[in-house]
DNA sequence: TCTGGGGTCCTAGGACCC
DNA sequence: TCTGGGGTCCTAGGACCC
């Protein structure tokens, strides 16, 4: 037996400033300019391009509160285009899988890239050659951090993002160490706010104190994920990539109001709504949900009005993704829990223990079963065809005066010929 | 009558990620 | 006045069983 380790080459594409570059995409007049986005109704910000970091404004940070530099400044300000952002990503995952089938799509800005079949010393060229081929063909820019297990191609790619060249290689490094040093505790993946306050109270401020931390000490402190972590920075691969996709296993559809709701009504709309979303959602991907919550809360942030949040689950006797039924059962599941006199700030629904509805054929299907399949694909087909909510439900409403703020929307719809932006050729 | 010890399954809530 | 949305996994503790 050998003991030859066979070392993977594993890369992080990581897509800068994603939601700003993208919309920098159709208008070239900001792209030398400070730029944020801002989640659903126009809440908080969400993605900053680099002239905005510099500005000291925060991630995450709520919209009204960075409004005076946002003014005095003259940073340019987009609600979110969620279906932009969605087609340009596939673009880019689209280009990245010429170079190795064998990825894993993170997130709608984020892949992991198995390079293990290059050389130690090609590796890094390659990464050059990923990033400059994305940039040329969808014309967004990327870090990239390559190294030999995930959570270490995340630090790689931390680095990255601050460099001018963006890619950043840790394969064939004997000593990690200084570059360890050098990456805040609470910027390694996996780590997040209450495990960074326990690592620093026991005196561990860096990735490399972790790394170097003994593995006793870390299992009697931690659980499974913590270790993990702690293994990945050595070096030793424990999170492997997953190349396939696996079906989800619930699916949430919530918002938060424009305005705040106080009618039992509108409330019931909203739920309505959100029930018919989930469920086309599932029945899109084959799913069939077994369980149904229903939650409204007021804002947490106000309790001058008193503060209230509750939810509702509902388990259903036979799995399904029938909006009707849904639909149906998500509004009782909401009088359970409607209370007068609040000043309602979001409300959601959730379907759980989701599986395959091929697998859902059972004693009592029924040829009425199946009319209610094809009822559903034709409403799903039409939807799709004329825009969501052509065909809809009584009890979704028409006026919606709970809808999201949209203010800043760039109204780009690359699925819409005649929303596109005009070139005009001088 | 004694009511221990150990196993499984489920769920709510917490922590993390983007 | 105004503070996003959508996921996954782990764990502790309860219910139940023998």
């Amino acid at each position: 037996m050998s003991f030859t380790q066979y070392t993977k080459k594993i890369a992080l594409i990581d897509c800068n400033s994603f939601y700003v570059s993208c919309e920098r995409l159709f208008n070239p007049k900001i792209r030398k300019k400070p730029v944020v986005v801002l989640s659903n109704n126009d809440g908080c910000i969400i993605s900053r391009s680099n002239e905005a970091k510099t500005l000291g404004i925060k991630m995450g940070e709520p919209y009204f509160k960075e409004k005076e530099i946002i003014v005095k400044n003259n940073v340019q300000v987009f609600s979110s285009n969620y279906s932009l952002y969605g087609d340009i990503s596939r673009r880019v995952m689209r280009t990245l899988k010429r170079f190795n089938s064998d990825i894993e799509i993170y997130s709608i800005d984020e892949a992991f890239l198995d390079l293990s079949n290059y050389s130690d010393k090609e590796v890094e060229k390659v990464g050059h050659e990923i990033r400059s081929i994305v940039l040329k063909w969808t014309g967004i820019p990327t870090s990239i951090g390559i190294a030999k297990t995930k959570t270490l191609s995340k630090v790689a790619n931390h680095i990255a993002k601050k460099k001018q060249s963006g890619v950043v290689s840790l394969i064939g490094i004997k000593n990690i160490d200084p570059i360890l040093e050098k990456v805040e505790i609470n910027d390694v993946w996996g780590v997040g706010r209450q495990l960074t306050k326990f690592y620093q109270k026991n005196g561990i401020y860096n990735a490399k104190q972790l790394k170097n931390k003994s593995n006793s000490w870390i299992k009697k402190n931690s659980n499974v994920l913590g270790s993990r972590t702690a293994m990945e920075l050595r070096g030793i691969s424990c999170i492997d990539l997953e190349t396939t996709v696996s079906k989800r296993k619930s699916c949430v559809v919530s918002r938060s109001f424009g305005k705040r709701v106080e009618s039992f009504q509108q409330l019931k709309e909203a739920i309505a709504n959100y029930s018919l979303n989930a469920s086309e959602k599932i029945r899109s991907e084959s799913l069939v949900t077994k369980s149904i919550t229903v939650f409204i809360r007021t804002s947490p942030f106000q309790n001058r009005f008193g503060f209230y949040s509750n939810s509702k689950t509902i388990d259903l006797p036979i799995a399904t993704n029938n909006s009707i039924e849904i639909v149906k059962t998500a509004l009782n599941a909401l009088e359970a829990i409607f209370k007068n006199g609040y000043r309602y700030q979001k409300s959601g629904v959730m379907l759980s223990h989701l599986s395959d509805s091929s697998n859902n054929k059972n004693l009592f299907s029924s040829e009425k079963d199946e009319k209610i399949n094809n009822l559903m694909k034709s409403i799903d087909n039409t939807n799709y065809r004329y825009g969501r909510s052509t065909l809809s439900l009584a009890s979704a409403g028409v006026q919606k005066k709970w809808n999201m703020r949209k203010e800043y929307s760039s109204k780009i719809d690359t699925a819409d010929f005649y929303s596109l932006p005009k070139i005009i050729v001088t």
